[in-house]
RNA sequence: GCGCUCGUAGCUCAACGGAUAGAGCACUUGUCUUCGGAACAAGGGGUUGUGGGUUCGAUUCCCUCCGAGCGCACCA
């Protein structure tokens, strides 16, 4: 459609003896100003000595001298010499028709699939660390990392999904010295944030990580304190370098899978699954026979450099000498140790040898790794340019807490997993009056509180921070992932009653007039579209949130399923088109969709 | 100090250089014997941080200043 009218205006101007390069058309802000709007009129206005609103007449004239397409109602200039285009009424009984045949694959498209050959690309994301929390900024990399990948696989890519995880460090050996001082047995259960431990028997995985969690503040914060536990720790540190103590070892052996079968457990529960688990401990030796290859003999061949130098005593990268907003960083210490700049190098090469035909990986942090990820990718341009030429960074903003003091509840700090049990924990305490069966209650809980959480982060560009009020919690009604939910359960329980009252979907049975509905459904595969190629999630969300307003409106002000109106079989059409497309969109925004809530 | 990102309603966020800058929350009022009230209908609330510039047109692009966040050598 919108390659017809601009090829419509574009006859229309060359009838007119008008060269104009490029047709902006767009969507009008406002239904009421049409369907399609173009503003070539006051563009080049100037070039032919006209003022906008006399050409915009004049093109119109010849536009509609051009013969009207039967999807085109109207055409009028408005404003200050916009050309507005309204849609006929067949066009939008057509769109609902189509959805309906392309149900949930609507919104498809082949940007990514060249020559039938899907692209391949990679996503890292979350990156959680063994031994530490789950905090609130892997819950943005994830919800974040996950709606990309899946929006990048509706645009005909091959996506594999992949994690990082610093298996290695100092964070590491903190929290063994905190196990090691409150070891975990059960007459000292007190040691830990005692809830109610889950589902009979033993602790479950979600409880023994989070008192891992609690060992590694205790050991942070007397790192930082206390001279003698400093030494310990770092004692430990190299006794995990080279597994030379055996007690050591089975901490370290206990503590990982912990962690990471409870990193499991949340994935499971966020709807990501992994197809590439990366480990700094196995980068580090990758990374830095790369950081020794390229002393002394490798040089750059543009400034003529080694790229890797010694300064005192440690090997470090000169970024500046490439370009002055980048700044030099170590890669190994003086100590002889590789740095994370170093893993860094070695994961890139990794994921290349994993995936030899990988046509671009892309990474997903927090914006405050922005500038040494910059200086990694100079690094690896020197290196091996054809890799840095396939990487790209999504740098997302943080999540920042407002409104009273987040520590205030049981003196503790709000963790990615705790955020998400309290959410859900509310959806079900919402839904108790509801009489199902428990189980069912609590998987849609389930859904509804991830949904919450989700949309809450994906609702704004991703750049920027977002700031998550505690005292408010999360949204569930209004501009919220809950509401978008309800809406699509909405529709689902209208089409069952259509169902029983026997009435089909008819895309032709339609009145005289256009819903709004109509008018923004018919847009979902543009904002696919337009997600994908700029990699944000939250032109959906907000796409969503629209059309779920006026979905809700259009049930508010019509009865939908009536043997009495003759229409009702396209009103029901126009129920599934919604439901399609709201069912499709949460799942790019990675949301699953409960028939009932 | 240097670099990056940003500043829009009381709060949280939208607006691919376009028309009267839009939503939600909060506040005020109305809808409840129709398919799900996590809803619908309506109202008030703005000099888009400041001052310039480019443009037919600037929240958007460029510059000044003010303010915030993040990053700037052996942590990740």
């Amino acid at each position: 459609m919108q390659d017809k009218i601009k090829n419509l205006i574009k006859d229309a101007l060359q009838n007119l003896g008008i060269e104009a390069s490029e047709i902006a058309l767009e969507h009008p802000a406002d239904l009421k100003m049409g369907d399609y709007s173009t503003n070539v009129a006051m563009a080049i206005a100037k070039n032919v000595k006209s003022n906008p609103k006399d050409l915009a007449k004049k093109i119109v004239t010849e536009i509609l001298r051009l013969n009207l397409d039967k999807y085109i109602e109207k055409v009028e200039v408005a404003g200050a010499g916009f050309i507005n285009f309204y849609l006929s009424r067949k066009f939008f009984g057509n769109s609902i028709e189509e959805i309906l045949n392309q149900g949930e694959n609507v919104g498809k498209n082949e940007i990514l699939a060249k020559e039938k050959t899907k692209e391949k690309i990679m996503v890292e994301y979350t990156d959680p660390n063994p031994f530490k929390p789950f905090h609130i900024g892997h819950l943005m990399t994830n919800a974040i990392g996950e709606s990309v990948a899946r929006i990048l696989e509706h645009s005909g890519a091959e996506v594999t999904r992949a994690n990082y995880q610093g298996d290695i460090g100092l964070h590491v050996a903190k929290a063994i010295y905190g196990l090691l001082k409150n070891p975990l047995r059960p007459e000292n259960s007190g040691h830990l944030p005692l809830g109610k431990v889950e589902e009979g028997g033993g602790e479950s995985v979600s409880v023994l990580a989070q008192h891992i969690g609690k060992a590694y503040a205790e050991g942070a914060l007397l790192y930082e304190t206390d001279e003698a536990v400093k030494a310990e720790i770092d004692e430990i540190n190299k006794k995990i370098y080279n597994r030379g103590d055996e007690k050591i070892n089975k901490i370290y052996d206990w503590g990982f899978k912990v962690t990471m079968d409870a990193f499991e457990d949340l994935y499971k529960l966020l709807g990501t699954k992994f197809d590439f688990y990366f480990l700094e401990s196995q980068m580090a030796p990758i990374g830095e026979e790369i950081v020794r290859a390229n002393m002394g003999k490798a040089r750059d061949p543009e400034h003529g450099r080694r790229i890797f130098e010694e300064s005192d005593g440690a090997v470090v990268f000169k970024a500046e000498k490439h370009d002055p907003k980048l700044h030099t960083r170590v890669f190994i210490t003086s100590g002889g140790l590789p740095t994370y700049e170093t893993k860094e190098l070695g994961l890139t090469e990794d994921k290349f040898r994993t995936e030899p035909n990988l046509d671009l990986s892309i990474i997903v942090t927090a914006n405050e790794q922005m500038d040494y990820m910059k200086v990694v990718a100079k690094a690896v341009s020197l290196i091996k340019p054809e890799h840095e030429k396939k990487m790209f960074h999504i740098s997302h903003g943080m999540m920042r807490l407002s409104g009273g003091k987040m520590s205030s509840r049981k003196g503790n700090v709000v963790t990615g997993e705790s955020l998400i049990r309290d959410t859900i924990a509310l959806i079900g305490e919402k839904m108790r009056e509801r009489d199902w069966d428990e189980k069912e209650k609590s998987k849609v809980a389930e859904m509804v509180g991830v949904a919450a959480i989700k949309y809450s982060i994906l609702r704004s560009a991703s750049g920027s921070d977002i700031v998550y009020n505690v005292e408010e919690s999360i949204s569930v009604d209004g501009d919220s992932g809950p509401y978008l939910q309800y809406s699509f359960a909405r529709a689902n329980s209208v089409l069952e009653k259509a169902k029983v009252e026997n009435i089909l979907p008819d895309p032709h049975a339609f009145p005289g007039e256009v819903f709004e509905v109509e008018k923004l459904l018919y847009k979902f595969p543009e904002v696919v579209l337009r997600s994908a190629k700029e990699y944000e999630p939250h032109y959906i969300a907000n796409y969503l949130i629209e059309v779920a307003r006026v979905f809700n409106s259009f049930y508010g002000n019509n009865l939908i399923v009536s043997k009495e109106d003759k229409n009702s079989g396209y009103k029901v059409a126009l129920t599934f088109a919604f439901s399609f497309v709201m069912k499709t969109g949460l799942y790019l925004l990675g949301i699953q969709a409960p028939a009932k809530m």
